[in-house]
DNA sequence: ACCTGAACACCGTTCAAGT
DNA sequence: ACCTGAACACCGTTCAAGT
């Protein structure tokens, strides 16, 4: 009985556990840990419980991912002031690209997840905003904006590995033949012309070229203009379209 | 003795392993069973050997993942016949996502995996080659066969679940609030009107419309026309682009 | 209804020891 | 150099049993 007071003043009323809390929970674990820590297992255990009590609120892991992600996202989306529609445009795909940079491993549930919750509304509302105001037609910008964002997930996806501890460990292992990924392009672009490979070997430096920052802005560009010079359904089907 | 060569004629003399070897086996259980199932340990077995052994020709699961990619990207990339550039560029893009759509999982792998083998360079020379017919510039070529597979890797990574027996599950278990995650947004669109999302509202119908086949179809055309469209270092900094 | 301990069926990767 | 058994340190998810 006094053992159980004390137990009581040491570690105070363990809180019910509910939906939300669950999520705010590994909102802070993905901020301290990254995504990788997110498990049912580390998650229960940061909750003081088994992993079996957390799916009474969350279906599985992938829809716990993504609630964390709609979480993130209400930071954005403040639609900036200043600039043309276009500026303000990419701003905002930036700032989304941006948060998902920060936390590795986001952006490839990002993909899969298919988010509907308050934050990602919140986004599409802004982007279709700012695209009405530079007068694109709605058929086209309710699909441009699944592009924009779509292109801006893959992007972080592609530069952001699931798992830092493996990318850290990668860097600190002498390994003999040692190339990383993109060595290992340019070694391969490089024997392209003897290979009966013109247009890569004349393209090689290009295809190099740039950082990610001028590509992602470059992309975005494509598709705005893309979606500014092609017609949802073409009026005359084989057209220059 | 002759235990043993008995066991010698039951189980023919195991190959030696080598790194060719795995990645013929591994392409076989990616067909036979998908991406999920290749997994060290499941490859090892089905090389009756022990998973630490394949660490010798393998980094690590990553790798193993690309390199059954670039084997299975060596299927497509024949350039068609017939058509303009436009149109046959479009459907070797098509090939591509084709593939990933067939192998679950394998889209999520190619979007970390940076290819270099020599399936992947079969398939940008034939892209490069399309957009030098259709007069794109070099520098913006280069760049927009990135766009062009990312865009398609993507859309195949958002459609294609990474383990379709949890898919299956999904489908069997009798969930009261049971809305899928398309149902999920088509739901929140509804709300959005109330919710002081004007725009989304009024794209509701837009946004959930047509099918995967036709914004596939659609993005491409998009990215074609906005990389005819955008010059990747303007002339003037501030102009229309 | 909510919560849990325990179990089931797996993972990737490393390392010391063998050949 | 190549190969391996065994171990380390984890996973997601389910289910019967409790409150």
């Amino acid at each position: 009985m006094a053992q159980t007071q004390g137990n009581r003043r040491e570690r105070p009323a363990k809180p019910a556990l509910s939906r939300a809390g669950i999520i705010t929970t590994a909102v802070g674990l993905v901020r301290a840990e990254g995504l990788d820590r997110v498990t049912m297992r580390r998650l229960a255990q940061a909750l003081d419980t088994g992993p079996a009590s957390l799916y009474v609120y969350v279906r599985n892991t992938a829809e716990l991912h993504a609630a964390v992600l709609d979480e993130l996202l209400g930071g954005i989306a403040r639609p900036p002031e200043g600039g043309t529609w276009r500026e303000r445009l990419i701003k905002i795909l930036l700032s989304y690209v941006g948060i998902l940079f920060e936390y590795p491993g986001l952006a490839q549930s990002a993909l899969v997840a298919r988010p509907s919750g308050p934050g990602y509304l919140t986004l599409l509302e802004a982007l279709l905003a700012l695209l009405d105001e530079g007068g694109v037609p709605r058929d086209r910008a309710a699909w441009a904006v699944d592009l924009l964002l779509q292109f801006g997930t893959a992007t972080a996806a592609e530069h952001t590995t699931r798992n830092q501890t493996a990318a850290a460990q990668d860097r600190a292992r002498p390994v003999a033949e040692g190339p990383d990924e993109h060595d290992a392009l340019r070694v391969a672009l490089r024997a392209a012309g003897a290979q009966g490979r013109p247009h890569l070997a004349a393209a090689a430096g290009e295809l190099l070229s740039g950082t990610g920052a001028e590509r992602l802005t470059w992309g975005f560009h494509v598709l705005i203009n893309g979606t500014v010079h092609t017609a949802r359904q073409p009026a005359v089907p084989s057209n220059d379209l």
